[in-house]
DNA sequence: GACTCCATGTTTACACCGTAATCATAAGTT
DNA sequence: AACTTATGATTACGGTGTAAACATGGAGTC
């Protein structure tokens, strides 16, 4: 086990930073966690956070798109893996809701990474590490839906579940469900979980 | 019928441009049309475009989110006026289809505008012309939802339609639904239309 | 060990943006 | 005609993304 770049840059003080790109995209993460608006997430800020110059980012992302797409993966990620965790918390269609709770209470968590990840403007094409990390979660969503309803429909009612539950987040998190079903992410699902259960999924 | 000012301006080449504040608002929806993205708006190509100078706005809006709340606003009016006319064209649930399908069409033909709407964030509060707009769309919604399911449930039902068809926009929109559909408004509505159909509304 | 190469930061520079402060003009009022 | 007010223009400042040129330090080679 040697010592990493970044362990022996603190050490010795040195020129280079070690480990820039994972630094940045957790400068950037923490950047949306307090804005909680992508428009306050800016290069220069994040450079600035991790302790670098202004045009240091570069050396590691082509433009500022290019981290930005780096960080919504990293979102996707993470929503890929709260997913998981709220599928094995029930049976059969308790599986779904609860998905679409933890879905929704990650919108309101983290609304700038939210916004971040499905408002990906002008990243075209879209990276294919975003896209494959998108897809993953996505997945989540299919493999359950696929476990509820017979096979020719499983596409589509995947697609209208994903639906419903993204219309959900996209609400909370522009406060359009209620002041408080925004600032608490457990208000949000309680309410989203409420309505999915009005949602008759078709057996 | 007196002349406008702004054809007055046009006929002794006055220094008051006389309209100004409609004319930034129409520059702003064209430039929503044109890049997509509200990112792209910005106050002084606004301003080059009504042919003024880069500080003339501010003596109408205090400041940029003034303007977006106010391009945002008439987003809203058009969509209440395109929900009034689809809920025209059908009778019971083929009313609440069309709204929905004339929701995403909206969304996809006018992208930057509607994510305009529903981004507006730092807009706090938003102004009482806003609410107003977006309150009147979601009546049409709520009226006819409230026609369709017993009364103690109409709340939540129109919540939910809302969600649904909100999800299916905000995922068209950011590409998500397929190339073709993000593209041609006709495609996204019936793809939305026929994913509606699925959803059985409780009567 | 000394030399070279190259990945990685830094510095400088430019065009754009939002906005505050100040000045100029046109229109309306008396 | 003179004064006031609404509405425009100019200038200036700090912020941004990014292109270009320069500097540093670690890795491999002789």
């Amino acid at each position: 086990m040697s010592t990493s770049k970044a362990e022996r840059r603190q050490l010795k003080g040195g020129y280079h930073h070690g480990e820039l790109r994972e630094t940045l995209i957790a400068a950037g993460l923490s950047i949306l966690e307090e804005g909680g608006d992508p428009a306050t997430l800016g290069l220069r800020e994040a450079a600035r956070r991790a302790g670098v110059s202004a045009m240091a980012p570069y050396r590691h992302f082509p433009d500022k798109e290019a981290l930005l797409a780096a960080i919504a993966t990293v979102g996707f990620e993470r929503l890929h893996a709260a997913l998981e965790v709220a599928d094995r918390a029930g049976e059969g269609r308790e599986a779904l809701y609860a998905q679409g709770e933890a879905y929704v209470a990650f919108a309101c968590a983290q609304p700038g990474l939210f916004r971040l990840m499905f408002g990906a403007r002008s990243c075209e094409p879209r990276p294919d590490s975003l896209v494959a990390a998108s897809g993953a979660a996505y997945a989540v969503l299919a493999a359950r839906v696929a476990a509820l309803v017979p096979a020719a429909r499983a596409a589509d009612e995947t697609l209208r579940s994903w639906a419903l539950v993204h219309g959900m987040a996209a609400l909370a998190v522009d406060g359009l469900l209620g002041e408080e079903a925004r600032a608490d992410p457990q208000v949000a699902a309680a309410l989203a979980g409420r309505l999915l259960r009005l949602d008759p999924v078709p057996g």
